[in-house]
DNA sequence: TGTTTGACCACGG
DNA sequence: GCCGTGGCCAAAC
């Protein structure tokens, strides 16, 4: 058990994010302190196989979603986007900017869900 | 125990 | 505005 990893701290993070939003990893890296935005990824990466972690909620500074291909289906990261309001197209958040959640933001500075 | 990799980001040319 | 390189830190081989 020990203390608790930084994929840990990842994983509470990515649970925080609000349906309907989204974050980049450079936002969890900066928030949790990391530095490093791959280990962010690379966290995610085991957080879907054990742990119920949206995951599908991380996507890079670009608003892409780089690691559909890591999930079961490329193509279940943008339905599970899509089924909860989040535009996407061609791979690619559209709305980026108005569904960017930042962990740092617990009080929610729009609307909550 | 040293090397390689990784769902990235920022900067420079 | 696009491409290349460095940095970042930790786990896996």
């Amino acid at each position: 058990m020990s203390e608790p990893t930084y994929f840990e701290q990842v994983y509470e993070v990515t649970r925080r994010i609000p349906r309907g939003r989204i974050t980049t990893y450079g936002a969890i890296a900066d928030h949790l302190a990391l530095g490093a935005a791959r280990m962010v990824g690379w966290a995610l990466n085991k957080s879907f196989l054990g742990d119920a972690v949206p995951a599908h909620r991380v996507v890079n500074r670009k608003g892409e979603l780089s690691g559909r291909h890591h999930f079961p289906t490329p193509t279940m990261m943008q339905e599970l986007l899509e089924q909860e309001g989040v535009r996407v197209e061609n791979d690619q958040v559209c709305n980026f900017d108005e569904v960017f959640w930042s962990p740092s933001s617990d009080f929610l500075p729009h609307s909550s869900q």
